[in-house]
DNA sequence: GCTAGATACGTACAATTGAACGTTAATATA
DNA sequence: TATATTAACGTTCAATTGTACGTATCTAGC
């Protein structure tokens, strides 16, 4: 089931198609809006961005009142699973464990998270569905 | 102990200082000649990309005989967890546990793999140093 | 139905990146 | 020591990306 791949997504298209993401569906304004403080993009700029993101089969866009609604055309977990897996190709040599050891080892993962980790880990080894 | 940091690693650049990583030190020459079998960069190519990592300061060139030798300028375990850092700040919000939950949900981890990290996970919990 | 206001879409442009070459300078060997 | 070889460095050039605007178009209210 080898989906026809869209040309990569640039950083700052990434960074607006994760408000779409989050909200579900959303409008250039309510994209524009959701932006982060510290991150003054132009409302114009947003625009251009969720265009291309259509263009380049991320988002589709449907008319709805005096604008697009821009929502995922591909599923979330689908794209992030995609850049995951390039990021561990191009780091990593595609091998998860490695960049596993290395959040470890970087502390990334705190006393809560280890303990989540080790209960999915536990039940992973025993009813692997 | 904030670093200065470089400008961004670009993704063929990052390509060609992993060879020299993995090299620990190298040449034109060799580096060209480590690239994967799939990946067929021009010599001049591969030379304009060790340039623009020394220019950048992730590598140093110190000459010997005909040319350079190009080494590591900053430890390539920095490196790593600076792209990574960046990986999990622009696709998961900075948290590690989102990541490593989707490479387990996506079976990116073998069995071994799991064995191993169970391991690693009991042994954090106990001597945290 | 007409007009004002908001949006889409194409367009623009500089910076960065992917890729390669020409000229110059240094090395090694005859 | 002269010459052939080889590599460094600057330079080039197209494609992509980050960012923004102008004009055509659509919607909504009058």
């Amino acid at each position: 089931m080898m989906a026809k791949d869209r040309p990569p997504l640039a950083k700052s298209e990434l960074e607006v198609a994760r408000i779409v993401w989050q909200l579900g569906e959303a409008t250039v304004r309510q994209v524009h809006e959701a932006l982060p403080d510290d991150r003054d993009l132009d409302f114009w700029t947003v625009q251009t961005y969720l265009r291309r993101l259509r263009e380049k089969g991320y988002l589709t866009a449907t008319r709805r009142g005096q604008g697009n609604v821009y929502a995922p055309a591909v599923k979330p977990g689908k794209v992030i699973g995609e850049l995951t897996d390039d990021f561990l190709d191009r780091l990593f040599d595609g091998e998860a464990l490695p960049l596993v050891q290395h959040l470890i080892d970087a502390h990334r993962l705190s006393a809560d998270d280890i303990e989540l980790l080790q209960r999915r880990l536990e039940e992973l080894k025993g009813g692997e569905k």
